[in-house]
DNA sequence: TCTGGGGTCCTAGGACCC
DNA sequence: TCTGGGGTCCTAGGACCC
C-alpha cells in the first residue's frame, strides 16, 4: 500500500503558521511579481477566486471581502518543507519527496485494519511538530492514492485520512470522480474523453487497452491500469539527477536594451550554475530565450538560442560567456521584453568527464576551487554575498521582480526570526 | 495597465546508416 | 506495374505534473 501526504493549501497554511490571525480567514498567496494567485485558503477557494487566476482580475473580490494578500516566500516554504519531509521520513521505511508540498510513503509496514489509525496519528504529527495540516489518501497504487487524498481533503468526517483497501469494489468511489480529477488526465484530454462521452474514473478505467493507447499514450494506459488497482508507477525514493535545469523570470518593468537583459540573464545562469555544482554535474549546453508579453499579439517576438559547449561545465563565469553568445543571437532592438530565461542541460557526472582531445582546458581545477569557495562563502554568509559583475546591481537579489506583500523569512533568516513580544 | 516558474515524458517525423 | 527494409538518433511539439 501506498500512501499520498499533501500538505493542505501549502503555502497559506505556511504563512498561517507564523500569523495565528490568518485562521478562519481568506488568505491567497501570489506568483512572482504579484502576478497570479497560487495557494489559496478554504475561505478563499469558497470566494471564487481560482488557481492561476491574475490579481487583477479578482481586486473586487479581494477588497469586498477583506481576503489576505500574501506575496511568495520561498525561502520559507523551502524550509517548512523540509520540516514536514523530515517529520514524515521518521514514520516510513521509504519517503518519495514528490513536490514541494507532497510526498509518497511505502505503508507496507502497516497491517490492513490499522492504516485508517496509522494515517489519523500522521495527520497529527505533523500538525504538532509543525503546524501544517495534511491529508492521506492510501491505496493500492499511486493514482489510487491521490484520488483518495481527494477525497479525504472534500469530507471532514474522515479527519484527513481516506483508505481505498485493495480487495474492496471501489467502483462506487470512480463513478463519483470526474476525469479531470484523475492524476494525469489534464485540460486536453480531458475535452477529448468528454467527447467521447467518457466522464468518470470509473468510465476511463473500463476501456480497452489498445484504444487508451492509441490515443491517449502509454501514459493514458498506465493511468487506466492503476486505476483498476495494478501497480505501474513505483515508489522511487531517490529520483534521479535533473536532466535540465531552468531559471526564468517575467519582469515587472519590461527591459529593452541588450544590457539589461543580459545582467538579468547573467543572475539567472548564476542560480542555475549553483544548483548544477549541488547536484555534481556539469552542463553540456545552454539555451537562452526571451519573448515580448505573450499576452499583446500585435507585437510578439519570442526567440531562443541554443549553444553547444565545446567542454561540459559547471564553471558560471563560462557559462555566461556562452549565454551572452546566445542572447546576442536572437537579440533583437526595439521590442519591450517581459520575460527571459536560460536552461543548462546535457549533463554530464563531475567527477567522470571527459576531456577533450585536442583543446587544452586550462586552469580547470582552479575553476573548480574558485567555484567551491564561492558556494561556500555564499552558504554560510547568504546566497548573494559573491556575485559575479555581470550581473549588474539590480540583479543581485532578483530586484526586479515585485514582492510588496511577502512575509518574513521566518525560519531562514536570524534578522527575521518572529517577534512574540518587544 | 495588470497574466508564475520549474520540471517530466511521449510521439511523430526526418536524417542517416547498412 | 514494379519502386527494399530495417534500424537508430535527434528534434520539435504537445501533453502532463505541482
Amino acid at each position: 500500500m501506498i500512501a499520498l501526504v499533501d500538505c493542505n493549501n501549502f503555502y497559506v497554511s505556511c504563512e498561517r503558521v507564523f500569523n495565528a490571525k490568518l485562521n478562519g480567514k481568506p488568505v491567497i498567496v501570489l506568483s512572482n511579481n504579484d502576478g497570479c494567485v497560487i495557494a489559496r485558503s478554504n475561505e478563499a477557494k469558497v470566494l471564487g477566486i481560482k488557481m492561476g487566476q491574475p490579481l487583477f482580475e479578482c481586486t473586487g473580490i479581494i477588497l469586498r471581502n477583506k481576503v489576505h494578500v500574501y506575496s511568495s516566500n520561498f525561502a520559507l516554504y523551502g524550509d517548512m518543507s523540509a520540516r514536514v519531509m523530515q517529520t514524515l521520513e521518521q514514520f516510513a521505511p521509504q519517503v518519495e519527496v514528490y513536490s514541494i508540498d507532497e510526498a509518497f510513503l511505502c505503508m507496507k509496514h502497516v497491517p490492513q485494519e490499522e492504516l485508517a489509525a496509522h494515517g489519523r496519528m500522521l495527520v497529527q504529527t505533523v500538525k504538532q511538530w509543525t503546524g501544517v495540516p495534511i491529508s492521506i489518501g492510501i491505496a493500492p497504487t499511486k493514482t489510487l492514492a491521490k484520488l483518495a487524498t481527494k477525497i479525504a481533503k472534500k469530507k471532514p468526517q474522515h479527519q484527513g485520512v481516506f483508505v481505498i483497501h485493495p480487495n474492496e469494489n471501489y467502483d462506487e468511489i470512480l463513478k463519483q470522480i470526474p476525469v479531470e480529477d484523475i492524476w494525469g488526465i489534464g485540460r486536453q484530454y480531458t475535452k477529448k474523453l468528454q467527447w467521447y462521452r467518457i466522464y468518470t474514473a470509473y468510465d476511463f478505467a473500463r476501456q480497452k487497452d489498445d484504444w487508451l493507447r492509441k490515443n491517449f499514450t502509454i501514459m493514458g494506459l498506465r493511468t487506466a491500469h492503476e486505476l483498476r488497482g495494478i501497480s505501474c508507477i513505483i515508489l522511487d525514493e531517490q529520483p534521479e539527477a535533473k536532466q535540465a535545469i531552468a531559471c526564468t523570470r517575467s519582469f515587472s518593468v519590461p527591459k529593452k536594451s541588450f544590457t539589461e537583459l543580459m545582467e538579468a540573464i547573467a543572475a539567472y545562469v548564476t542560480r542555475a550554475a549553483h544548483k548544477v555544482r549541488t547536484q555534481k554535474s556539469k552542463a553540456g549546453g545552454i539555451q537562452v530565450f526571451i519573448m515580448t508579453s505573450r499576452f499583446n499579439h500585435d507585437v510578439y517576438y519570442s526567440k531562443a538560442h541554443t549553444i553547444e559547449l565545446s567542454e561540459p561545465t559547471d564553471y558560471t563565469p563560462h557559462l555566461i560567456t556562452a549565454a551572452r553568445r546566445a542572447l546576442e543571437a536572437i537579440f533583437r532592438d526595439g521590442y519591450e521584453y517581459k520575460r527571459a530565461g536560460i536552461l543548462l542541460f546535457d549533463f554530464v557526472d563531475r567527477d567522470h568527464t571527459q576531456v577533450h582531445a585536442f583543446e587544452h582546458v586550462p586552469n580547470s581545477a582552479a575553476h573548480h576551487s574558485v567555484m567551491n569557495v564561492v558556494d561556500k562563502i555564499n552558504a554560510k554568509w547568504g546566497r548573494h554575498t559573491v556575485v559575479s559583475g555581470a550581473m549588474g546591481a539590480a540583479n543581485i537579489k532578483m530586484t526586479q521582480t515585485d514582492r510588496t506583500n511577502r512575509s518574513p523569512r521566518f525560519t531562514t533568516d536570524w534578522r527575521e526570526l518572529l517577534v512574540v513580544k518587544k
